[in-house]
DNA sequence: ACGTATAGTTGAAAATGTCAACGATTTATT
DNA sequence: AATAAATCGTTGACATTTTCAACTATACGT
């Protein structure tokens, strides 16, 4: 027996239970993927000391949008306490920097650095080919339709 | 002004973000739909004193494919200790049962009982309406279609 | 038969998530 | 204007989750 024809019977054995009805739940679904992308995503933003988290922060910061920790919490779904370490972190790399509110003095602002920029635009290359590599399956055209979706979901 | 010509003009503040290049990155929305899809499958699971890790346990153990704890590990991406943890649980609860393995006396598969398929059968219509309060924003085209560009990107 | 690899289990350590309190402000109510 | 109520960032405690290294029992390759 060929090895292809052997793969077919025995699918993969990795995804035998892919056949269950589990994969007809979005939410499993979203999970899975997001799961397999985090390694894939740490992996190549750990050349840069990032995590997807930090990252995340570093390109609100570096946005224009003057993002406001509270902001941050709300958008990334974190605890406000979570986003006070990422920037904590960031700040102590000299990544971003924190200005005080500009209406509101209780707010802080996190924009980043000239440092930050520099830094994430190396990122930003890594994170891209991370995203072709989980998304290798689907072809471009796919691969944009999913985040159009995604997107909607998210925000109508 | 109208609120819905003020709502234009400050989108919602709670999406002001979502402007960000970070909307371009596929990891992060997939991030973002799960950590508030979570949410709501977890409140809809608790009735059933479930949460989705059990929940998935559950479904495949009914599935029919009589996984192994490895393949459940594998499946889920979890680690194979965090699934001793789960089966357990449900085992003491008499929803599943594990048996040896019937060509590997290592292995151990996990089935759903009689109780596990009742109690599934109603968590499922839960879960189910939990889906769609996070896809709401999708028609049931665009659903299903974002459900079969994940699977792809998942299994090809 | 022997060494090597794998399944499940345990327990510890590290990372993450959740929550309540606090000082400094801002906003709302009188 | 004075006071009350709410909000922002921060800290620290606590719970949950993740990760990892052992260990026993069993299977597999040579």
């Amino acid at each position: 027996m060929t090895i292809e024809a052997k793969a077919e019977q025995h699918p993969a054995a990795k995804d035998r239970l892919a056949g269950a009805p589990i994969s007809q739940d979005a939410g499993f679904l979203l999970a899975k993927l997001h799961a397999g992308g985090s390694v894939v995503n740490n992996r190549a933003l750990a050349e840069f000391d990032l995590k997807e988290r930090s990252y995340s922060v570093l390109i609100l910061a570096d946005s224009g949008l003057e993002p406001t920790q509270r902001e941050l919490a709300d958008f990334l779904s974190l605890d406000p306490s979570q986003i006070v370490a990422l920037v904590d972190e960031l700040e102590k790399r000299k990544l971003v920097a924190r200005a005080p509110g500009k209406q509101d003095r209780r707010a802080k602002t996190v924009t980043a650095t000239a440092k930050g920029n520099q830094l994430l635009a190396q990122a930003a290359i890594a994170a891209r080919r991370a995203e072709s590599e989980v998304l290798s399956a689907l072809d471009a055209e796919e691969a944009a339709l999913l985040k159009t979706l995604l997107r909607k979901a998210l925000w109508g």
